[in-house]
Formats: structure tokens, sequence, C-alpha cells
DNA sequence: TTTATATTTCGGTCAACAACGAAATGATAT
DNA sequence: ATATCATTTCGTTGTTGACCGAAATATAAA
């Protein structure tokens, strides 16, 4: 019997939280989370792991590109409680709005490999 | 501008939401949760300290005493939504059905200074 | 005032974790 | 098959956070 793992944990980070905003607005892959956060690759498929095995997101390959998209049947209820309200639980942020903004415009053909 | 805390990060403790869960029998002194929990005092306090600035709960000192208690109106909505709704983001535990167990029984004046 | 008890603050240790770059893997295109 | 690009895995590093004991503070009792 495994321990129930806390699902706080899994969004307490801001990078993560940020992650399922820029996902509510459309499916990204990898490369493309990475331009938007910044961050190294290796980062972003991590976070992006964890967010899997909790059952917030589902991931979908395309080619040599993976996808990954919000999770819009997840098993746990409490998971489908947070997505849908999100917003409530985050509150206003200029840095999640600036996120979102850039997923509007990003460019899978550009961001990755130049 | 002060920039939001993340109110996940409050919760993405585990002794922390056992002593929310405990809060939730009925106002305890630090001894108490001291006892219960097994930690230093120190760390307990600081766990409510936190809990506190959070606004999930209230303290009342009481003499020597203080007592920290659930928090009824708290300011923030989503606050008294998390403790409304606890149970369903914690499931079944049987490590925090042991601490409740043990916080009707619990007696101060036996376990604290001896 | 001195003593005792409850709690908080402080300084330090250890473990967990976010981040990185390099190497390995998966997939497409040449 | 080889080259290229996207992603993941691995090993390491720096930071954060939980925890402790000791010292400081607050209150009550002697």
């Amino acid at each position: 019997m495994k321990e129930s793992t806390n699902i706080f944990k899994a969004l307490s980070d801001k990078n993560r939280l940020r992650i399922l905003k820029m996902l509510q607005i459309k499916p990204l892959c990898v490369c493309e989370i990475t331009e938007i956060l910044q961050l190294a690759a290796s980062t972003v498929s991590q976070h992006l792991s964890l967010l899997k095995k909790e059952g917030f997101i589902l991931e979908d390959r395309d080619g040599k590109w993976v996808n990954y998209l919000i999770n819009q049947r997840p098993g746990d209820q409490r998971i489908s409680a947070i997505l849908s309200q999100l917003d409530f639980w985050l509150g206003d942020s200029q840095l999640i709005e600036n996120d979102r903004q850039k997923v509007k415009v990003v460019d899978r053909y550009k961001v990755c490999g130049s």
C-alpha cells in the first residue's frame, strides 16, 4: 500500500503553476514552454513529468514533439476541482498573464531548434 | 505591492496538515501538539506561526499557554474554502485519524511540564 | 524577587528539491 | 545508415525548508 501523495506539493512550485496556466490556453511542447519560462529543457521536462504523474496533464507524442495538455478527465476528483478553479486559487498575477500572452503567439517552428 | 504567497505551500507539509486537522477537533496549546506529533516544541511553534501568518489559524493566549484555533472567519476566501473541505483534499489517513483520537483525550496538565 | 513552565527566536544540520549541462534516447528527414 | 532535432535521464550543485537544541522571552506561582 502506497502512502498517498500530498496533492498540494505538486502545486507548491511556482513554475509548475505557471505551466498549468499556460496549458489552459492550449497544448504545448517542451521547447515552447522552455522558451517562455526561460528554463533549461531538462528542468521543464521534469516539471511536466511530475504534473503528469499527479494526473494534472497528459502527454501526446506528435512526431519528434511531445505535446502536453490539461487532463480533462482526471481520475482524482480533487485534480478536476483544482483545474476548474485555478484562477480562484492563484488570484491575479502579472507574471502568469504575461506567460499566457506569449502562449498565444508562440510558434514552435521558430523557437525550437533554431 | 507584495507578491502574493503561494497558498499551496503552507499545505505542502504533512505535519502542518496534521495540525490543521487536529485543531478542527478543538483548540490546542503548543505542548499538546508537541506531545501528539512527537516533534520539538520549537518546530511545532514554527509550523503554527506559518499557519497563522497564512490565516488558517488564530492564537489566543491564556496565561502561560498559547492556544491555537481554526480561524472561523479568514479574510481570504480560499482559506475558508480549504478549511471547509479539508477532508476532501486529504482523503482518509490513518495517521491523521490517530492524531484526532489523541486530541480528544490529551490533557495539558499531564503532558506539559513534567 | 526567585523559580518554574510554556513558548518563541536563533543558529546550525541535514534532506529534499529546483536547476543546470552533458549524455542517452526517440523520432524524422536526408 | 547518418544527421538532426526534441525530449528524457543522469550526475552535480546551490537553495530551501524541516528539524533540533540552546538561549531568550512571557507569564504564573512561590
